[in-house]
DNA sequence: GATGAATGAGCATTCATTCAT
DNA sequence: CATGAATGAATGCTCATTCAT
């Protein structure tokens, strides 16, 4: 018998559980903040009681490191795939800003996610400085590859472009992928040839 | 001398006290974030009793208000005093990167401030896109002067590489003056010439 | 017996904790007044948490006022009931005055409960007035069905008779039971007869 | 010279200040109710700083209790001072009927002063019971002289009829002073001659 | 006397977390 | 495993009262 679909309605609900509370706190979380998310909202936007909540995650904190963590990994896995396809600094480059830009632009509901988190926990912040060191190191590779002297202060600024390029997505609710789209070679362009370039001469 | 009923403590404390609260403030706000600061603790940071807070601020929210609001005016003001002794556009582009990095630098303990703020509070969440607002077009400005295309979005771009620059200074303990200087004039050079130009090629 | 999951203590503890809570409530609003009563004090007289309070009831307020509505409706249910078993007019009226004296006879301990409620909240003034008018009503009805001119003024001249009547109940300890029976035929007859009629010439 | 109104401003503003006091804290605790008010307000509508009032009196709770008291002392003078005026036994019960009615009449504004008072202060009790029985005592002084049995509760009953009677004024925006004077005729006659009398057939 | 800035005890309410069912 | 009723620590805010000026 392949499958086994009567035992219990399939093998296991853990992961499907699971999934179904990061996802309603990845939303929540993500367009409230931390401290504005209430776990029992997170159980009734999973389809679950909230004592089942704690069944998954120690507490409010770990749940928040996990979504987070999920979060960052998608993005980095996604990166990383993307720039794969990329043979040249160039074209990686440009992938970033398009990877960085699209990536919110499709979570424009939920995009505050990296801002209010708690100061306190430990395990968070460590967590959230690992991210932006593996994003960082990351950027830093291609700019190695193409024997980029400071990359890593390269690296940095370039995300930093990116990430306020990023910005208005979150306040501008007119905001286009067409806006996105222009951003990314904006910044792609900007970042290799600088200001003085002929570009942004009149 | 007769008279000199004001040269005790002056004429009113008022002021000073209004000045010991939002300082306390700056301090817990900005290293602690807002939800994480007790407003008893601003008290007693402030050497005053919890209820006299709430005679200067109508509550936690306006206090927090107060707090970013006397910060970022601070930093707009000496900014654009610092402007004015600036006269080539590239010029007034290096004060900038030096005005954001040395701003924080200088406040290391407390800037985590323009991180978490409550995403319930609209007055807060107007501020807050008004200050950025005011930045960038303080740089659009310089750029506009210098006849750039795309000033605003170069704007956002610098001032998001300038902001991710900051960022060490925040985590890194280590981080010295010179640290800041050499990001400094590194971020001017890279904005203006791009990551091609000859600097960063080994 | 096989079975009998609702055995030991019903099938649901919430009607009971709601009505310990409302107890509990009743006995401390109608003795100390809205004002006085800690929701501490509630939760601790009805042997839970404070906190559970509030899973009954949406605040202070809202318990007071289920409170009130919980004894009004008592009241008048009661009322209505000792009224059918009389037939006459004159029968109904003295049923009345015995049901409002002995109703707050048998309640001694908290009847200040009419008294101290407060002034903001409109729903419950709202209340406190619908109640009144539901008891003149149901005593106008009475005089009407005796053909009555003036009927709604009677009703309220003898309601306020016999609440003025009963007030010694709650200041004079040693009010008794007699008492209480001697004011209500006092009340019935003083109503009806006036105060010229033979009974009170010596 | 006869006055002395250049001596620091008359001889005293003691009584004035004092007065100012009494006033608004009458209008308020009227209106709101003891716990609905603040001292600040009082202090506020009477044109002085809130430490003033309590040079004036030790609390809030004797600053009620005067107020109480001299509304309840007018109260009384004015209704001695009318009842002078009648011979009659039904002249003067007629004569506090009107007393009654119209004295609340003319405080429209600020009736709910009887209803809230806080129910610890034991002075404040047993003051307002003392009202109480002078007011009782008073009436029953009228029925006495007439040689009524049964003076006392006959005292109670038309108090307590008069007061429900009155009650419409609070909560009837339209109640005209023709309301009040048919209702003052009214209870005179129905507490005289009964229900039963001729007036009320149809 | 008069002021009003300062005080701090006091309380309603929230919400993460637990645990008996 | 899942539930959700119950818990109670934690905190923002109010306001009567005091007292230095």
């Amino acid at each position: 018998m392949s499958g086994g679909s009567n035992e219990r309605e399939g093998k296991s609900d853990k992961p499907d559980k699971q999934r179904a509370i990061l996802d309603a706190a990845f939303s929540l979380f993500g367009s409230k903040g931390f401290y504005e998310t209430r776990i029992a909202e997170v159980a009734e936007l999973a389809g679950i009681a909230k004592g089942t909540v704690y069944l998954y995650f120690r507490n409010k904190e770990e749940l928040f490191l996990a979504v987070s963590r999920r979060d960052c990994e998608q993005f980095m896995t996604q990166l990383a795939a993307r720039l794969k396809r990329e043979e040249t600094p160039a074209g990686k480059l440009a992938a970033i800003a398009e990877h960085h830009l699209l990536y919110y632009y499709e979570r424009k509901q939920h995009t505050k996610l990296f801002f209010r988190a708690p100061t306190n926990h430990p395990e968070l912040m460590a967590f959230m400085q690992q991210f932006m060191e593996a994003y960082t190191n990351l950027v830093q590779q291609v700019l190695l590859d193409a024997d980029a002297a400071e990359a890593q202060l390269l690296s940095q600024a370039y995300i930093g472009m990116l990430d306020r390029l990023k910005m208005d997505i979150l306040f501008d609710p007119a905001f286009t992928e067409a806006d996105a789209r222009h951003r990314i070679a904006f910044a792609a362009d900007l970042f290799l040839r600088g200001a003085e370039s002929g570009k942004y001469k009149h």
